[in-house]
DNA sequence: TCTATATAGGATCAAAATAATCCTATTTAT
DNA sequence: ATAAATAGGATTATTTTGATCCTATATAGA
């Protein structure tokens, strides 16, 4: 009954692609190391994204990620539905033939209404609302800035504790 | 992002329950045939929902389980909560400590106000106005009827396929 | 063309959550 | 006493989650 990490990296990686200038392409290690992410993990959870036409993936020297939504155009549903599949409650309503009853199933009917009313609140949340209230973005970059190509100072890959976590 | 079985075991113990007549004692096998439910599993549910003092378990012969909350003052998210805990969408609400940034956090907020339409429109569903619906009930049971002391005819144990999900 | 830089993506692995089940102890009606 | 029930700790199997490894492949730039 709550987001997965992947979900919630999902987020954090469009958050941060929102943030950057339309149609940037963005290396996976900078978007990691920028949100927490760990970076082989940001690779999958990018993939998904690729695939619901969130995101597209550029190979090779000077790749990366890049947003192909405008951020207003974009929700939370969208993305967090692109990275753990849609949005069900229980499992009557994801596999309905499994359920005996189900149909006029007065519980189902709750259930329903109460999916119904989170997918519509994810779904109105847009990235540029987000983006907009500061938020999450706060401690990582200090303001919705234009940077670019960064980080690459660091050279020693800096260990993360797997506990960050940030909504 | 889903009911547990366990919730949903919880959710169709107390909607047997709340068929019977008020207060009466009903065993543990009784419940679990008719609601196909693992008895020893239904066991460790109707203790956390004994701990919450929705249902209080009468031990030794003619033992079983009794409602004692009228089931038009017991809502869904009582006994969801009873077995699955406190309804979470994320792990920042869940645990805010384990958050860096937090607080004002816009995409917290948007989580956090979904979390409460669930929490509320779960919180609104009466076991009474679930069972006036007819609803699951149906195939286990004819009508809200007053049964009592069923099923001990059939003296095999039914093999129930873990495949039977209701709501 | 060669090389360094990146991502692709299948395979693998560990940890946690979930879903039960086992088994002995204890309680209670008869 | 005895049979009928639940109590509840321990154990187990399965699934999900969260990640990491590693080879292949793509691309920019010298």
């Amino acid at each position: 009954m709550r987001l997965t990490r992947a979900g919630e990296y999902a987020v954090r990686c469009v958050l941060y692609l929102s943030s950057c200038p339309a149609g940037e392409v963005v290396s996976r290690k900078a978007i990691a190391e920028a949100m927490d992410i760990p970076e082989q993990f940001l690779g999958k959870i990018a993939q998904q994204l690729a695939r619901s036409g969130i995101v597209d993936i550029v190979q090779g020297a000077k790749g990366g990620i890049r947003l192909l939504r405008p951020p207003e155009k974009l929700s939370l549903l969208q993305v967090v539905e692109a990275t753990i599949g849609e949005i069900f409650l229980n499992d009557c309503l994801m596999n309905p033939g499994s359920c005996l009853r189900s149909q006029a199933c007065a519980v189902n009917i709750i259930w329903d209404r109460a999916r119904q009313q989170l997918r519509e609140t994810l779904g109105d949340a847009t990235f540029i609302s987000l983006l907009k209230s500061q938020s999450c973005m706060n401690s990582s970059r200090p303001t919705l800035a234009k940077r670019r190509t960064p980080a690459r100072t660091t050279k020693g890959k800096k260990k993360v504790s797997p506990a960050t976590k940030g909504g």
